[in-house]
DNA sequence: GTTTGCATGTAAACGGTTACATGATTGG
DNA sequence: CCAATCATGTAACCGTTTACATGCAAAC
């Protein structure tokens, strides 16, 4: 899914700036499944009003750059939902702690130890954020999705604590072979 | 995780040509959390047989292009290794279906069923492929790493087949305000 | 007789990130 | 006093994908 498309998708709950449409992508749940930078947003949102699937507003402001607000048009709307009528590319996964996992026999096991409270951490990071805004939810949607992360990520944890000896108890190895 | 490091990893199980390492990326079960295609796998093996990190022979075949047949060197097993010890990348999460799911509201409903439809099995047949090749994990880590992916696809299916009329129950709606 | 598998490689295009530039305000 | 927040934007760089070029053999 690209900016452009993600950009489209917020607009369709409400008029935003690029500045808000990142912090969305942060605070929304939004960030397990998409994400973007600045350096990529706003060329999108040029983009995107060149083509008429956006128009702006700017307020100007007293020493900071105007806000650009922007809110989507019937066009960008009707572009959206074709977007994702039209067969959805595939999912994404890529995992650099998995990927190490698969080589912890080539690692001291302390560090292996390490990786996984690490990792374990993190998700349990994400599932806490996830769950900190069960209310912020309003459609079906959302909630749904919401549901649906907090279920895989519920998973993970459960997996990784229960299995973990399985690669914890090799002894610190060297790469030999 | 880059293509080399991807490379290099799978070298450390063995010898192979770059279009075995492809094969090895969508057979093995490493395609869950990594890919590359062969326009990133050819010049990556290049450069690190530059580097030294992997050696080459050539084995002449009739009416073929020669195979080169690629082997990681001690230098470049230290590589590796040492790239798994440093702060590994944050996983990325790219699931367009899931976006989509956010959205669902503003959707036809026999289309969201379609997706869901088409995502379960999707996800339906990943997990009948990991489970085909329970028997050729060697290392623990790759164990691990099996089972890791069925829990998780297990628990995503699980989850879509018990909550997806959440957003199916919704009527079919026109991208309207 | 057409598709799939084997086998390597290049070039252009693409989408995106990172770093930079600018600068006031508020909170710790 | 420093960090974070607000606010937009550009340019260089990066890794990767896609499409192309080549071509035989075996399977369907």
């Amino acid at each position: 899914m690209d900016v452009r498309t993600i950009c489209l998708g917020i607009l369709t709950r409400g008029d935003a700036t690029g500045y808000e449409i990142k912090k969305l992508f942060e605070e929304d749940g939004y960030e397990h499944f998409v994400e973007a930078s600045f350096g990529s947003i706003y060329p999108a949102l040029n983009r995107l009003t060149e083509e008429g699937y956006v128009s702006v507003r700017s307020e100007a402001q007293e020493k900071r750059p105007d806000r650009k607000v922007y809110s989507i048009t019937p066009a960008g709307r009707t572009a959206f939902v074709a977007s994702l009528l039209k067969p959805l590319p595939e999912d994404r996964h890529r995992s650099p702690f998995v990927f190490a996992m698969l080589f912890a026999d080539l690692l001291p096991g302390p560090r292996v130890t390490a990786m996984l409270d690490a990792y374990i951490h993190q998700i349990g990071e994400k599932l806490a954020h996830l769950n900190a805004r069960v209310d912020a939810s309003k459609s079906s949607g959302e909630r749904f999705v919401a549901d649906y992360g907090r279920t895989v990520y519920e998973a993970t944890l459960n997996f990784l604590r229960t299995h973990r000896a399985e690669i914890e108890k090799q002894q610190p190895a060297q790469a030999a072979e």
